[in-house]
DNA sequence: TCCTAAGCGAGACGGTACGTCTTGTCTTCCA
DNA sequence: TGGAAGACAAGACGTACCGTCTCGCTTAGGA
């Protein structure tokens, strides 16, 4: 259809966008970065631009939605609903996608990404600690301090872990961070053994 | 002295502006407020304001400083030295300048204050964690690692708890990340008890 | 032929464009319209309209030599050969195609049609006061300055006519123009009557 | 006083734009004069310009009038207030200010400021001719289409003048002009001579 | 009847200029 | 003499057009 054709121009053009944003990043803070940077980068046109994002911060957020779907996607794929955190996958999913994440992580601006993930990881231990409490007598901690606390001590070890370049595998990471949070979170709910 | 009275003078400007500042953060973002905005809200000119400070960004940093040093300052005060995570002081703290973090902690740009924070705090766990390893077997897990990961952990719930409302008493807090936090400390350590 | 159709084609598409352009300019300044606009109104796309027109300003000139051209045609036609200058058929030619007229002439930059007929009529006087001033001693003013300002001062009278709405009929305008700018080229030329 | 102290400046800026917009007059065409153009040539900053001017018609306009108060003052002091066309005076006034008009006149935009001169002409010349009519019949053509006509006729001269690059003295022009023009005009009087 | 080539509408695109806004420097005046 | 007031150069922003382009649709001749 003629509309394919257009849409899949539209798409060229945005994924432009987005990979040059996406190298900007690498080189400079968010901040510094101008539209015309992006033009050039792209080669693109202004008009072109504007046409497709409304502005400099668009381009961010919908670069942050696009990481976001992978992530969920290729949790939703590999996680196998053991366990309370997906830790290992996320792990591993990081480490595949490593030039992506550090360019938006190495930015103050790419809090933003992290604040997102806090929010869809909360919900996914929130759920999974559901399940593990029932027919349990309720934790001494409120599930919903207990949701982001995990969710916010997982994702801080990833960023620590991307910043200092990453210099164990996920793997060892994820033991790390089982071995670290776990075992406060089984006291709480009164268990003995994972 | 003569010296002294411009200092005052100097200092007394340099308060307006980041007054000025911390009141239009907590309007808007950091990034929406103009030079403008600040010289308005001051009641001062724009010579005066770059005699003071470099930039925007200049009266930001500072801030955050301040806010660190304060912090600091009261740990060393209160902190006996016991315990691993100064938590209990540190959630009192922030629990006493609400005004002032919420402000902060409500921008994306307020982040830098975290990492700041958490460098710090990082430290101060370290040291404690050395000492707390003296004399045994070395734990399964580098401090290097266990460090900045206790200070995320505990920094993360010092931020939901701040965005939340702080609907817990710090004393509260302090027991629910003891509770969560510590034992995966302990188990690393292969201790059995504090 | 099968150019024939294509070339019909095409002229009905130049056509359009100009009375696109026609009806434009009676509503606004010349500047201010825009390709977009000349589009909407004939109803046509963008690439045709670069398909025939180099651009704008293109149509512009090709309207004026079009009413040039007709201006030509029935001077031609109608001027009799009498008389200096063919104010009466000129008159009468501007009535007629009043609404052309007054679109172009109420912008700015129809100031160009004026130029242009002041070429052309310049000429057409130059001749016509050659011949009259064979076998008499030359004129006491160069006719390279009398026949641009015979033009001038008739092309300025029939702008005046326009710009005030016509309140006189071509008759009483030759009239007019006839009693005030003869007197001065008879005396030049040493008359010998009209 | 502070006031006058911006006030020269604020003169100065205004003239270097002014000057600026002259200068480039004489080397290419209005509408292809841009802002930035102007900002480079004046040596100025783009807000400053839109702090003084609306756009760059607010310029041209600006000129135009700058240059029409210029000749109406020299007229009010040069002319004696014989004569119905103040001719000589405004050849000679052209012919000193000869750089300002010939960038001026040499584009189609410059139309405007030959018609603001006709509508100030020809009230000079209307007040003239109700004066000479005084105590006669009156005219055989209405003083309203008399004036314009002459004002016409005058600056048409003018224009072809500067056009061609003033082969003639403001004298020779001045005589000229009156030979070719004025005997119409008495002869609509009724009057003999001068 | 089908085929092929041209004219056409639609509109995405790279690019340029606009007028607005903010920054950081500078000058002037006042207390 | 330090600070408020604010003019200024610089340059990024988001908007509006321009002239180029690619894409299908239509339509008329020739096969």
């Amino acid at each position: 259809m003629k509309q394919d054709k257009q849409d899949r121009r539209s798409q060229r053009t945005r994924q432009l966008v987005r990979s040059a944003m996406m190298e900007l990043l690498s080189e400079k803070r968010y901040v510094e970065i101008t539209v015309q940077d992006i033009l050039d980068r792209a080669g693109i046109g202004r008009s072109t631009f504007y046409s497709h994002y409304f502005d400099k911060e668009d381009v961010h957020t919908s670069m942050m939605e696009q990481m976001l779907e992978r992530m969920n996607q290729q949790l939703s794929e590999m996680h196998d609903g053991q366990g309370i955190v997906p830790s290992l996958e996320l792990f591993q999913h990081i480490h595949q996608h490593r030039p992506h994440f550090q360019a938006m992580a190495g930015d103050p601006t790419g809090e933003r990404l992290w604040e997102m993930m806090q929010t869809t990881l909360g919900r996914i231990i929130e759920q999974a600690l559901i399940s593990a409490c029932e027919g349990t007598s309720p934790p001494s901690i409120p599930l919903t301090v207990m949701s982001p606390y995990l969710a916010g001590a997982f994702l801080n070890l990833l960023k620590w872990w991307l910043k200092v370049g990453m210099p164990y595998t996920p793997e060892e990471m994820d033991r790390i961070f089982r071995q670290l949070a776990l075992p406060g979170v089984w006291a709480t709910l009164e268990r003995k053994g994972e």
